[in-house]
DNA sequence: CCTTGACAGATAATCGATTATTTGGATAGT
DNA sequence: ACTATCCAAATAATCGATTATCTGTCAAGG
């Protein structure tokens, strides 16, 4: 929580930062969020289970105080329910839920992209055929975890910048979370890319329809793109068993 | 929290809730949140204003936990705003965040309603009924302030009734996201309705084609109804000031 | 006169201990 | 056996005190 300061729903987490020092969350509860968050998002901690507060606090070797913090933004994220008196637990995944998002990002996450390309600048532009390049140079291989967590990571990355022009940050709050929740699926359940796919094309088509502002193409890609990955992860959810 | 159960996002502020007994908030913190959201769309807590976790915490007479647990709340609401070491802000308001409100509620409410309209059962219709009915028999005087919170109150939740069977959590959280962040405009800058506008009878306008299924009637109704409370706001909102 | 650094007061973050609530299991009554 | 009631362990919520961080002010140096 450093850089931004444009009113509500400023990013919340790092972008890229070509780290002079100084450049982490500051406070026990912001790593806390951070290490949750992408523990939830790995999978490590199941979905759908409840978190004790004690056993956490002995896990991560904190106090009450910042783990509360911590949860409390993962709310925000809607990794995490909570009950009163009852505590927090790690939100439950679905088919419905899988759909829901899918559906929400197919409608919203292609609004952001039409309005970023009517009102995005050049720096915009820049920035997308960067997180694009960043993206296809770096390799996938189930094999080798950490590649995975990198992907995952420029391909957020990818996924934000596109739609980081639109001049909305209420909106843009809306689809980091949709991406949050969508990813978690994709974490626990495709490690490698269906073979009838090619998914760095399907970025890159995105992304030159969007620099060239051919508004309906690219939101066309990017509604299929979207709905491909919402259908194979549907499949792998149905298949790998969890109902 | 004490009524729903069906995953991420469930409702989180209770409904009419015929009370029983014991239907109130829980905890110290949830509480809190409550007021402090009253306290923030009244206006009584002004748009932008630091939040003084010492000050507020005598003026509430609660310790910080609680206190730290419902500003967390109201962040997840979008009405209060973090940062590390910084502490609490009341979110500020301004034209480009209202003319983004506006815009979204246009885009996700009425995709709500749509889906309501295509998935609602006829309970769902019997309850946009009852909650029109309610909103139209309730009066709005300027200069008696309790009548302008009641008719807040089944305002709020008559746009939530006619979205609630879109069977969409996430969106339906969204949408109140929305509506309360709408809401604390019309309760600052609005206290009656512009001269040129029924808006009861858009109400039911809305309501009637909704229930009749009739898809895009209802859905542009609603729209327009939106979108002149956006006009209207905006034009007080320059009037009176802020800028 | 402007910049830099150090100090002090204000404010936020964290801790450990205490209190309140819930939950599961044992017990008594039917 | 079956339900209802009561206890105790587990867990969540809250508190008061302590520690860390920030912010503004003032003095020294340029």
């Amino acid at each position: 929580m450093v850089q931004d300061d444009d009113g509500a729903f400023a990013p919340e987490d790092a972008p890229p930062s070509s780290g002079f020092l100084d450049d982490g969350k500051n406070t026990i509860g912001s790593q806390l969020a951070s290490r949750l968050r992408e523990a939830i998002i790995s999978g490590e901690l199941q979905a759908g289970s409840k978190i004790n507060l004690d056993k956490a606090r002995k896990t991560f070797n904190v106090s009450l105080s910042p783990l509360r913090e911590g949860l409390a933004r993962l709310i925000s994220d809607g990794l995490v329910e909570f009950e009163d008196n009852r505590g927090y637990r790690v939100s439950a995944i679905s088919l419905a839920n899988l759909e829901e998002i899918t559906t929400l990002r197919e409608e919203f996450e292609v609004f952001a992209l039409r309005e970023s390309m009517r009102l995005g600048d050049v720096e915009w532009e820049g920035n997308v055929m960067r997180a694009l390049h960043r993206l296809n140079r770096t390799e996938r291989d189930a094999a080798r975890p950490e590649t995975l967590e990198r992907w995952e990571e420029l391909h957020r990355e990818y996924h934000l910048t596109l739609i980081s022009g639109c001049g909305k940050p209420i909106l843009l709050h809306f689809c980091r979370l949709l991406l949050n929740l969508n990813d978690r699926y994709r974490r626990v359940f495709l490690t490698r890319t269906s073979g009838d796919r090619n998914v760095s094309q399907e970025h890159s088509e995105i992304a030159q329809g969007a620099v060239a502002r051919d508004l309906d193409y690219a939101c066309d890609m990017l509604r299929q793109h979207i709905h491909r990955t919402g259908t194979n992860l549907r499949n792998h959810l149905s298949t790998k068993g969890i109902l």
